[in-house]
DNA sequence: ATGAAAGCGCTAACAA
DNA sequence: TTGTTAGCGCTTTCAT
């Protein structure tokens, strides 16, 4: 660590631009790969600038361009699923000056609210908004604040780029699946929505209806049976016992996330019966642990690479034009078939 | 949305002082709860700010005072013990004026040295680093810049302050446990280091020493057996592997992490085994999976929440006072017994 | 207790 | 192509 002595002041631009005899100007212009630059002009700066340990300033360079920051909001940070968005992301960014920050697990409107504003307040450059509860009304407001695209939600609007899964098909390929192998009375554990603005945007709502249509499809309209409670643990624990309950019992589960097929298990051994022998189960959203052996979980893979990739190059493209118009990018899941699912019993 | 119509520049602090008739400072002062304001003062600037919906510019504030914004990196953001570290903190520092960015995915020293200056870049009021792989040097390096804490390694430093886990007590908890059971023969899955630094500080190698301790204070010194692998589902399949391949086969498995212990039971299976009937399995961390049914892991818990509630502490402490001694945090780790493990096969 | 004014490090407009 | 200069929005002396 050599460093001077002194009490060490951060190195500056305009220490930089002393040390290779030149201006500000064109160090701020090497800096940026600004046009205009002879190459001896490169060169000199470059080696100063290395010589010297120079980082800029991010506050600084804010208050007048950019900050070359990219604020990422995620609903927490517990779901592996987003995490395979965040490597799509990080690896698209990572040959550019971008840097990538999380907002931390938030939930809950008044949250997301906090985050939002204070990655604004910073500055920064773009935000990529992942799978938000708040209102269309502060979407609207953040985007036209800032570049910004929406991740996971299947709402359109002018302010803002989307990218999403598409789930009316992914809910149907386990509808498909299950009914493939000879089932009939498949179940769905659902998160209830009440607000018609989510109701045609959230994930868990299009899920919902992609059972309905698939099972009408399947001319199982009659057995169309949803348990409305949450997308968590004891969602779906909840869930399976109200399913359970029914006069006539349902030979498959497709719960609406991973974390919901767990609750869904603990109900299930608690009543005392098997999967899949007595009784089918599927999730969504191909976690990791749904790949665990003593799991096993027949789930939907959501293409989180890609989403995090397109996130990042939608984003980019509107940083540097900021009127064209707005973009939806659809991905298709993909069914990964694992052993709690199989025929009903006979 | 009620918004001006003119191209909404933003309110800055000179809106505010003209709105309220007073001074940029007096705005200023009553920002940061400075001292010398006068109760009329606060409430006329107040209203102001609330009537124009102003909010401060996080960069021009960073270029003189604090930009309230403690950067906190994490290995990834998949494991879920980080996200109760996660929750620790920030509901530590919910009642203040900071927020929290998380720096992504790092794995190797070179991300973490790329996530740390962007952070230092952006002028971040402290960081908190979270079981970090950097070599001491670059730890020294950062909390020289700016207040640090490191959560999840052993060293102490007089640079920064450190919060962690008796990883070696966790061992000798899950040690204690088996033999209590009766079993003799209990093999380790490690995360091999060579490194002399990262044996003396890393939480993997702790664990490890625990172990052998433990062994020998059981008088099992004769059985201490370790497969020196990674921590990664691939690292237990094959220490598992290595560990059933013995001329005499243990009993019981201590995999080093919960992650570890899935790999394991891979082997395990696919070596024909039960368990906990033919072997029984502990892991490390009780992350969520642990605990869901289908797997019921018998794991250590982490005090996580405590970790990131002091770690949060120890940062605001430090940012009033960059010169106080450094501290170092010690918590207790819990077992948390369930379905893997079970007494020996007779 | 209050305010005027300097300046943090950088970028952007403009001059040369 | 290069350099000069004026701020960006805030905090901080330092007067008053």
């Amino acid at each position: 660590m050599k460093r001077p002595l002194a009490p060490s002041r951060r190195v500056t631009i305009i220490d930089v631009a002393q040390h290779a005899q030149v201006s500000t100007t064109a160090v701020s212009k090497v800096l940026r790969n600004a046009y205009g630059v002879s190459p001896a002009m490169q060169a000199k700066v470059r080696q100063a600038i290395a010589e010297l340990g120079y980082r800029p300033n991010a506050a600084a360079r804010g208050m007048r361009g950019q900050t070359y920051t990219i604020g990422v909001m995620l609903p927490n940070i517990i779901n592996p699923f987003f995490s395979q968005i965040l490597d799509g992301l990080t690896e698209h960014l990572a040959s550019t000056d971008y840097q990538v920050l999380l907002g931390p697990g938030c939930n809950g409107e008044e949250a997301e609210a906090k985050v939002t504003h204070a990655m604004i307040d910073r500055s920064m450059d773009g935000l990529i908004l992942i799978a938000p509860v708040s209102s269309r009304a502060h979407l609207d407001y953040v985007a036209g604040t800032v570049p910004t695209v929406i991740v996971g939600r299947h709402g359109r609007s002018r302010a803002y780029d989307t990218v999403a899964d598409d789930d009316f098909t992914g809910a149907a390929l386990v509808v498909d699946h299950l009914a493939d192998l000879g089932h009939r009375r498949i179940g769905h554990i659902d998160h209830g929505e009440t607000d018609p603005d989510r109701i045609a945007e959230m994930p868990n709502a299009i899920r919902a209806a992609g059972y309905r249509h698939a099972m009408q499809a399947r001319g199982l309209a009659d057995h169309i049976d949803i348990a409305s409670t949450t997308y968590t643990q004891e969602g779906g624990y909840l869930g399976a016992q109200q399913l359970l309950a029914r006069p006539v019992r349902p030979t498959a589960i497709f719960a609406g996330a991973d974390i919901v097929a767990m609750g869904a298990l603990d109900a299930i051994d608690e009543a005392g019966l098997r999967v899949p022998e007595d009784i089918s189960v599927a999730g969504y959203d191909n976690t990791t642990f749904a790949a665990f052996r003593p799991i096993s979980l027949t789930s939907v893979d959501q293409a989180g690479y890609q989403i995090g990739a397109n996130a990042a190059r939608l984003l980019l493209d509107r940083i540097v034009d900021r009127t064209r118009p707005a973009a939806q990018v659809k991905l298709s899941p993909t069914l990964v078939p694992r052993r709690t699912t199989a025929p009903p019993a006979a």
